[in-house]
DNA sequence: TGTACATCAGTGAACGCGCGTTCACTGATGTAC
DNA sequence: TGTACATCAGTGAACGCGCGTTCACTGATGTAC
């Protein structure tokens, strides 16, 4: 083992990406992160970045990979403990923010992307979320919930699901992570929200 | 006149709020963006930046400010645009989407800020939002809408009718601003999901 | 299986530039009497 | 209304530092025969 190698190959690209979201976790915004600040807090020499990343960008893009086999690994989860049609909402809110609180800097990266200044990345979180919006509508078919929807109509009812809770993250994200009182509020206040979007939904009128 | 001074008292702190709002709207994200970039944009000298703000941060927090008048001056225009019931989602959008045309800029960066690295600046946009919903609220009374729910349950409604308002300007955002078919859709979409929350409202029981 | 060689992934030194910030200054504006 | 003075809002020069990036280099790893 040499001074210089020590480290195993493609050791020092996912130092980089966990360096990057670490300070994401710690209230840096992706935007204004340098590539030397990265490496610096990567234990990593700057000239290292470009034997992995042409810059922060395809950093980023990198990151938003990640963040999709979380999310979709999520959604299994989610599939998984929430077989009983009556505990849905209330099982998939645990699952989601369970997730968020296991993963904050990931889900902190992902709302500031929401809104971020590469167009590439703001369109790969949008391009999951409607993936998510999907998968949800051909779970309720499958589950033969709302049938009396069409799939237009049920496209739109979980996109407006999807997109409650990606709101609620951001709830979630300015509170103090050890706050339980607090993250129940949200949790409650997000059940409230998915409920009266299905009480909504359950009282659709086709072509209104 | 002099060289020196021939600008009225407190026009450059206009022009550097302006000079980071049309950055903003160029695509840099406020979070990235330096006191010489914005001075250098807003033609001033570097030093000139310090005689009205300490920070960026602080600059941030004027422009938040501002944003809290454009939103009040929306809000009046949409009470009085939807007077009628039946076209108060609609009238609302439209009058919505109008003014997010209208002030592209002003919206990114309220966007921005929501996911943004100051928590100042973020819990201000967040009470501002909160502030509107309350209104939206109190206007709902006023006009004897939704009589059947309790205040606690009003709030709520209105809370998600607001985050979703919110959302769809993400979508607007994202457009090219003279793409009118996309607009449409996004107003579409906007309309459909409102249309659903109160749907969901109409039929929502207390206590459930 | 062994050898030769290309590629990969690391290194430290160095570059020029733009950054935030301080300073001493000056003219314009507002205020007290 | 005039005058004296404090404050405000502008200026250019200068600082030291951290930035992104290039370079020539070297050892480790993977591949072809």
């Amino acid at each position: 083992m040499s001074e210089r190698h020590r480290t195993r190959r493609g050791e020092n690209r996912e130092r980089l990406m966990e360096a990057a979201l670490a300070l994401v976790g710690e209230g840096r915004h992706f935007a204004g992160m340098g590539i030397r600040e990265v490496t610096r807090r990567a234990g990593v020499v700057p000239t290292a970045f470009y034997r992995h990343f042409r810059s922060m960008d395809e950093l980023g893009l990198s990151l938003v990979d990640e963040l999709g086999l979380l999310l979709r690994q999520m959604m299994r989860d989610a599939r998984r403990q929430a077989p009983m049609a009556d505990r849905l909402i209330d099982d998939s809110v645990d699952v989601f923010i369970a997730n968020v609180l296991a993963n904050r800097a990931f889900f902190i990266f992902m709302s500031q992307c929401l809104a971020g200044e590469s167009r590439a990345v703001r369109e790969a979180i949008r391009s999951e979320m409607r993936f998510f919006a999907h998968e949800l509508a051909s779970d309720l078919r499958q589950f033969k919930l709302l049938p009396h929807l069409d799939d237009a109509a049920l496209e739109m009812v979980c996109e407006l699901v999807i997109r409650t809770v990606a709101f609620s993250l951001t709830d979630l994200l300015g509170l103090d992570p050890e706050d339980e009182a607090q993250i129940q509020r949200v949790r409650d206040r997000t059940v409230s929200h998915l409920r009266l979007i299905f009480v909504g939904a359950e009282h659709w009128r086709q072509t209104v």
